[in-house]
DNA sequence: CATTATCTATACAATATAGAACAAATGTTT
DNA sequence: AAACATTTGTTCTATATTGTATAGATAATG
């Protein structure tokens, strides 16, 4: 892998998410975060299976916490965003804003075609 | 497919292309625009497998061109977001904003973890 | 040992990417 | 003007990477 790669739009989800949660980011919440702010239901497999790329990736590096005293308090695995993920996060954002930058905010401004069917 | 779903990260891209070349958006100058504003070599196989996904999807149309008086002035295949498309790219962007907002500019205030390997 | 929260494994669908092949126009050569 | 070269543009084919859901395994408490 290139290390000039963008995250992929869930990656790039996920990576915001851990940085709001700071040192709460793990599976669990990560979800609840996304579900939350944005409009959109989001699987835990998904989550998990994300979060493993990235991981392998180098965005991030996870650590078993210890289990809580709760039922079912399972031990939890906390994710942490890498220096390396900071900057793949700041460079598709990048993007994006440049690509964005003195459009208005579409879909008021600028006049559209209709679906051919 | 649900009319729900969010553009992925390459889509994102094309279509904000799209929209800022107006009428004059076709294979080559999206490919332009975006080597141009980010800084990303982008495959003209990539950009057009994306367009006609996104055409079937409704989010683009796409009509021929009039071949023009010049050395290889084939005649091209122009495309424009429809309304849908731009609904898309809100609910898209929306949810970034969302998720980003808050965070400062990530990766100076935030703190962060190196990678395992 | 039933219940709860969390995580893992796996499979499949959707998206992203590269590159070569093909097409249609004008320019050049003889 | 026929043949060939050059330029610009699109299509096709193949493959890798991402995104997603589901089912089931684990580890804790009551």
């Amino acid at each position: 892998m290139r290390d000039r790669d963008y995250l992929g739009e869930f990656e790039h989800i996920i990576v915001l998410a851990l940085l709001r949660l700071d040192d709460r980011a793990y599976g669990v919440t990560v979800r609840q975060e996304i579900e939350l702010r944005t409009d959109r239901e989001v699987s835990i497999g998904a989550v998990y299976a994300t979060l493993d790329r990235l991981e392998t990736k180098g965005y991030v590096t996870s650590h078993r916490g210890d289990p809580t005293p709760e039922r079912g308090g399972r031990s939890k695995r906390f994710f942490r965003v890498t220096a390396k993920g900071v900057t793949a996060v700041s460079r598709t954002h990048r993007a994006l804003q440049n690509m964005t930058e003195g459009l208005g905010s579409f879909g008021v401004t600028y006049d559209v075609a209709t679906p051919s069917r």
